[in-house]
DNA sequence: ATGTCGAATCGAATTCGA
């Protein structure tokens, strides 16, 4: 079973390329990240017809969040959004159960400028994030959380660290934060698969950052302990990066044993 | 500070967020 993430960034005007990746990759399962379309503009007819059915999140211009499942059986939904602020509009949180795996597709605000309150909207998501994965591992189910963190875990994470400590993805409280998820027992994927390699997933569009490998790893797929065992490859479909009108990430992918 | 995208707007350039 192979589980990708993907931050389309602007699914309509990436369809093209998005398609051509499915195509080529096939992976069983799609996280998808920054749509920016209304749930209504969502290219359900295309995705299907490319061999997938999904369920959304969306919402006009900002965010949105799908998860693409490829075959006949449909998705079954757990969920549309993340517990603990019953104020919070913005669509960055969806559940599907998928072949007795729990998959959570996450797209954790980026909270620049840092501080102030995108900042502390930031923490605050982390906060119920941690909630909701400490549920989820109560629960016994086996779960991979998949999406852009916005979260840079070390400095092996980027290719210039002295140049992000003050950025709100590398911040010691973002950081802190992270480290706290992860204590709960909650394996890094790519990073178990690949200990010692400075591995990128995000390029930024400004001064060809892809053409210097100047990137960041800022989205993961997190394994619940139950399926840590099963992990077989992680990797980054890095070329995907380099085409036409590229999103400013690349997909990111990992192969279970089921 | 710079730079470049996508989406939306009382639009044909500007803003917002990233």
């Amino acid at each position: 079973m192979r589980i990708a993430t993907f931050n389309i960034n602007g699914l309509n005007a990436r369809l093209p390329a998005l398609l051509q990746w499915l195509e080529e990759k096939q992976p069983d399962v799609a996280c998808l990240q920054e749509l920016k379309t209304p749930h209504e503009k969502f290219p359900e007819e295309a995705i299907n017809a490319a061999g997938y059915q999904a369920i959304w999140h969306g919402q006009k211009s900002w965010n949105g969040v799908a998860i693409l499942v490829r075959g006949t059986e449909p998705v079954v939904e757990a969920g549309r959004g993340l517990a603990g602020d019953p104020e919070d509009a913005q669509s960055r949180y969806i559940e599907a159960a998928v072949n007795g795996v729990l998959i959570a597709c996450l797209y954790l605000p980026n909270g620049n400028p840092a501080p102030g309150p995108k900042f502390d909207y930031k923490l605050q998501w982390m906060e119920r994030l941690i909630l909701r994965g400490a549920e989820l591992l109560a629960s016994g189910s086996p779960v991979v959380l998949a999406g852009d963190f916005n979260v840079i875990p070390t400095e092996l994470d980027v290719y210039k660290p002295e140049r992000w400590v003050n950025d709100a993805l590398f911040r010691a409280e973002t950081r802190e934060a992270f480290g706290r998820l992860m204590a709960q027992g909650w394996t890094d994927s790519l990073r178990s698969m690949h200990p010692d390699e400075k591995i990128f997933t995000f390029w930024d569009y400004f001064r060809d950052a892809y053409g210097r490998d100047a990137g960041l790893r800022i989205d993961h797929l997190l394994l619940s302990p139950s399926l840590a065992g099963e992990l077989k490859a992680a990797g980054v479909d890095r070329d995907v990066r380099g085409r036409e009108k590229p999103s400013d990430h690349a997909p990111t992918w990992i192969e279970l044993d089921r």
